[in-house]
Parts: structure tokens; sequence; C-alpha cells
DNA sequence: TAGGTGTGTTAAAATTGGTTAAATAGGAAC
DNA sequence: GTTCCTATTTAACCAATTTTAACACACCTA
């Protein structure tokens, strides 16, 4: 099951990208746009971590902290602020945080950030990719480096299982190359970066089964698993 | 008791003022002069939370967070450094990380952010394994050194025993070579790897007996048990 | 359109794992 | 202590996976 994120932040722009990044990235977002807000939305829904701007109207970000810790003194919370004074920071984590970013921060940081935490959460789903998984006419199973196409049955290798992973979490999105990199490869270098071209064919080839669907590249930044009707 | 914290800096200065301040605030410290002293002191000691200095001689901070992560994937490690650079920070966390602060930093957040960890952290559980434990047509017995297969009953060996419960404890998670290789074999090495690889091959024709079980290899890594429905 | 950089393809090289059997170690029985 | 048995390690060889290398081609910018 998808770990359920409460993003709480007044600004409607850095709202709306947060929870469609993540969203992206496999959670489930729900965004909320002030203290007073999120404090209601949070004791309607489980949560297994929430995102907090500091500064709000209605209600602060240090004041409904309290509030759920009051209400739960275990569910993750991560303040997302422009204030990197010390003493703010030192008082975040007293409330209880678990972290605390000052902005302007990176996107893929705050993701990491957010797993490092939930690996140890108690709550914590061991992320569950979908098993069988299907797409058009394959059939794709994680746990077992298993694909499935009309024509044969593909004994996946490990790099090829979660390069093809990676694709499935993100279809029509692009997948940035040091990303993969980084996830797969744990190192983003310029062999490994060659080694991945080498599977990515593999995988184009195993796709290509099913004609619908295709990898693009896209130049400079990565790749793209399209699915056409 | 007091937590007891691993220290791994080669400036000297910092390195005291790091070991006296956190000892000073509750922690047991133990300060290391480079990544070869840190690992070695790893090994001895148990520490509850390891704090690593990126750029050290001898051995790096990177190249040291991956050996104890072999040794064990669980004690909580802090990157304490200099560089900020975003692809640095991803790397840090994607090795396993728990926090990344950039000096310099302020004594007390690094001090409030070993606590947000040390919080979560998951005790030294001194966890019962089921005995019987039952997975598909197999009905495992840990105490007894047993497996009862629909078959036969095996009477298993000392490391057979050790390595099926490892299995039988990560169902569907990889196990990762090094570090069944250093609770079994207590011993990382060439040779101590080879042993495995012929108990894996042992173990692999035990679980053959239920058709559903698999023990898959994850190149370069380990391997993992699946149970296919 | 030329040149640098990034990507595609293929094959060889290197590394890692699988299998089998022989060698060794270590304990129990004599 | 010797003998016998079993568990474990070492060894050799083979197989699978991954990386490296070389070269061809595509894309972008000046």
């Amino acid at each position: 099951m998808k770990p359920k994120l409460l993003i709480v932040e007044d600004d409607p722009n850095l709202g709306e990208i947060l929870s469609e990044y993540l969203g992206l990235k496999g959670f489930e977002t729900t965004l909320s746009r002030d203290g007073d807000e999120g404090g209601k939305t949070y004791k309607e829904g489980d949560f297994d971590l929430c995102i907090l701007d500091l500064m709000m109207p209605k209600k602060d970000g240090f004041t409904l902290a309290k509030e759920i810790r009051a209400m739960d003194d275990n569910t993750p919370i991560i303040f997302l602020t422009a204030k990197s004074m010390k003493q703010d920071i030192i008082k975040g984590f007293t409330i209880g945080a678990d972290d605390y970013m000052t902005k302007p921060f990176s996107m893929e940081e705050l993701l990491v950030r957010i797993q490092a935490i939930l690996k140890r959460s108690t709550k914590k789903e061991v992320e569950e990719f979908p098993n069988p998984f299907i797409i058009g006419a394959l059939t794709y199973y994680y746990h077992e480096n298993k694909l499935k196409t009309p024509a044969r049955e593909i004994n996946l290798t490990t790099k090829e299982n979660e390069l093809l992973r990676i694709f499935f979490e993100n279809i029509n999105q692009t997948v940035v190359r040091s990303v993969a990199l980084n996830r797969i490869w744990k190192d983003d270098s310029y062999f490994n970066a060659r080694s991945m071209d080498v599977y990515i064919a593999k995988v184009r080839k195993y796709i290509a089964d099913d004609p619908s669907l295709k990898i693009l590249t896209i130049h400079g930044e990565g790749f793209k698993l399209v699915q056409v009707k």
C-alpha cells in the first residue's frame, strides 16, 4: 500500500508541485491550504507522514505540529520553511519533528529524506509494488524477476528487473538518468551510465513484444516509457 | 543505559569538541581518527548510532558507511561534511544514511537530530523466532534444526539451519550476502562466500519440496526468498 | 554544417555465482 | 590415540550476469 502523506502548505504553487511530485513517486498525497484545514484533514486520514510549512495563515506549523503530536506522538513530521534560524530548527525538533528543511530545497533531497524516515517509522509499509503488474499485453512480476509477454516468458536479471520496475513506476513520465543510476547502480558515474545504456537496449527489446509500448529517449535528461493506444 | 555513539572525524579539534559535547549530553562516545580505524572500532563496539565525516584519509565516509551497512543494515548513520552538493547528499541517503549535515553546523542542531533518529531507531530486539514456523507446505523448527516437507523430514546442520532462518525472517526481501556472512560466518571473506554458495545450493534443494518457494539470486547483492502464489 | 557531446549496438572481458567433488577439521566411539 | 563419521571448507570448472570497449549514429549549438 502507498504511504499516505499530508502536505500542509499555503503557497499554492509549491503545494501543487510537492503534491504532484510525491504522487508520482509512489505516495498518496493530500494537500491542505492552512493550519486549520491541515488539522482537520489529519484527524480524518490515517497518515504515515506529515510535511508542514511553518508560516501559514490561521495556524502556524509549530502549533499544528503540537496538535498532531497530541493526537499521535508517532507520525513523523517534516518542517519545510524559509526560516533557517537556529532557534527555530531546535524548536521544531523539540516539538517532535523528524526533519527540518529550509527553502529553497531540492525535491529529490526531500524524497530521500522522507524515505529515510519511513524506513525507521514503525508504521511503515514495505513499499509494495503491484504483483502482478499488468500493462498492455505484458504481465510483470517484480518479485519473481519475471515478465510475461504474448510471445514468451522472460526471466529477468537483477539489473533488468530493477530498471523495468522504475519504468513501470513512471509510465508516461521521464525517468531521469541520474535518478535511475543512483537507485540501481548506487552511483552516477560515466561507466555506470554506459552500463545502463546497454540495459536500456535489452529492456527495449523485451517491451517491444507489445507494440503499443515504447521507451523514448529524452536527450540529456533520461527516458520515458509511453503507451500509445 | 547511555546510547553509544561512534564518531569518525579526522579533524582533531572538531572530533574532540563533538565527543566532549555529546558526552556531556548523555551519550557514551567513541572517537576514531580515520575511516580504517572507524571500521575496526565499529566491529568491536555495539553502537547505537554513527557520525561519519565524509572526507577522511585512508577511507572516506561513504566507503566506511557501506562497510557498516554490510555488517548491519540497521545502525543509524549521520554524515557530517563540508560538501553540500546535491549529488553527494542523494548518494549519502542512497547508501542508507539517516541524516546529512553540512559544516559548519550547530552542535545543538546535531544533538536534536541525533535524538530524533534514536527516537525511531528500533531497539536490539530479542525477537523470538516462531517455533514452529510454517510457510507454504513447509514446517520449520529452528530450535530443533529440523525442516518438514510434504516429502520428508530433514535434519539440518548448523549452517543450513542458520541460513534457512535468515531466509524465513526475510521473505520477499533481499538477504544481503555480506550481512548473512557476518552473521553466520562472523566474517565476510572470499572463501566464506564460496562456502555460503555451497550452502545456498543445499538449502535451495530443501525448499524446492514446495514448488511455490524459490530463492532468487540478486546479482552482486544477495538472495531473496519468494513465495509465488 | 562542423564539432562536441550524448546515445545505440555489439562483442569481448571481467566479475560473480552454481555445481560437484575432494580435502580437511572436529567430535564421538572404540 | 586411532578410527569413523559428519560438517564444513577448499578447489576446480562451468555458467550467468555485468562491465568495459569500440565504433556508429543522433542531437544540439555555434
